[in-house]
DNA sequence: CGACATATTGAGATCCATCAACCAATGTGG
DNA sequence: CCACATTGGTTGATGGATCTCAATATGTCG
């Protein structure tokens, strides 16, 4: 599934460049500092952000916890699915966890885009298609592992965010409590 | 959310004759038996199964238990998503719960379909959209939710898979054992 | 009727949440 | 530069949710 990002690359390095100068014509470049909101719940999610670097959440409240849902690095793609693709107000917030660069699209732009260059269209499917896998990856660790395996498995597959990432908020993005995730990792 | 099938449904009425002339080409219809398997652990998902009638499931093993992940019912869309995408051999299964009556098409005819008539990429874009808003909709009953307020949730919004699936699957389904989901229902 | 799948119920164990106290590091205003 | 607040994390005690194992119905179908 992994190897599908590369395939995504590589179909848009296969792409003309008159296509690839109209995707840059509608995207511009942004900074944002630690703690700014790219997006807040009951908003429509209008762009979507590429993190060209830093680290970003998505979260929404649940009885007035933050659950974590996504966190994103160098290269990944920030939105929220549901909102951008219905256009619709949606529940999710977008946080920069810390000083962040990215790169903007609106999504009304992309939409005119995607009906004069229809490559952009293979590749609009290709990014549904990668976040599909991905959210089934999520909900098969939910569906079946415990919560020490859920950790143990970002602890192996994305140490990165272990690293990075406070662990309040990566309790949240494991569905535990902090404590939990505490004992779980004084345990190992 | 739900919306999203009708505005589906109304793209491909706005499609013109000649592409849903060739999508009915490339598709056949076939009946299956009460507990027949239309796809195989480790076998690739070649093809998508359009539900004409009856129920069927999607399901993978997990320490031998099967872990049911998806039910179709009429006009669902029945691929094991991940194989189907990558065309690599997958570990679910998709398993016919009664007689079922399916229209198939095969995923390599579709997409040279798609390179002849491009609204058949659009069309495919929308069903990866709906489909990743649905999985992200179970990842968030299993990220918040208790197994009480899970199987309520089903109850209500779903009746007729409590009606027409066994307990033990619907258990499965719920990420419970039978036991539990039998206690939940006796205390309602 | 027999056999096999399906569902219920009980008892004990395990996982995890919650509440609460505490600790360490960091930053900020006076 | 110190006092204190804030944020992030640990640890303990307790209760609730859910699992597992086991025994017992209940159905259903050849």
């Amino acid at each position: 599934m992994t190897s599908y990002l590369e395939k995504i690359a590589s179909y848009i390095k296969s792409i003309d460049s008159e296509t690839l100068t109209e995707l840059q014509r509608i995207s511009s470049e942004k900074k944002y500092k630690k703690g700014d909101l790219l997006l807040r719940q009951n908003e429509i999610c209008e762009k979507s952000y590429l993190l060209l670097s830093g680290i970003a959440r998505k979260y929404y409240l649940n009885d007035g916890k933050e659950i974590t849902t996504e966190l994103y690095f160098e290269n990944d793609l920030a939105v929220s699915f549901e909102s951008y693709t219905l256009q619709q107000p949606g529940r999710e917030f977008i946080e920069a966890l810390t000083d962040i660069t990215v790169s903007i699209t609106h999504y009304q732009a992309f939409q005119d885009a995607k009906t004069k260059y229809p490559k952009l269209v293979t590749l609009d499917l290709m990014l549904a298609e990668y976040y599909g896998m991905w959210v089934e990856h999520r909900l098969f660790q939910f569906h079946t592992m415990t919560a020490t395996e859920r950790y143990l498995d970002i602890l192996t597959k994305s140490p990165h965010i272990v690293q990075a990432v406070p662990l309040t908020i990566i309790a949240s993005y494991l569905g535990i409590s902090l404590e939990t995730l505490s004992r779980i990792r004084a345990r190992i």
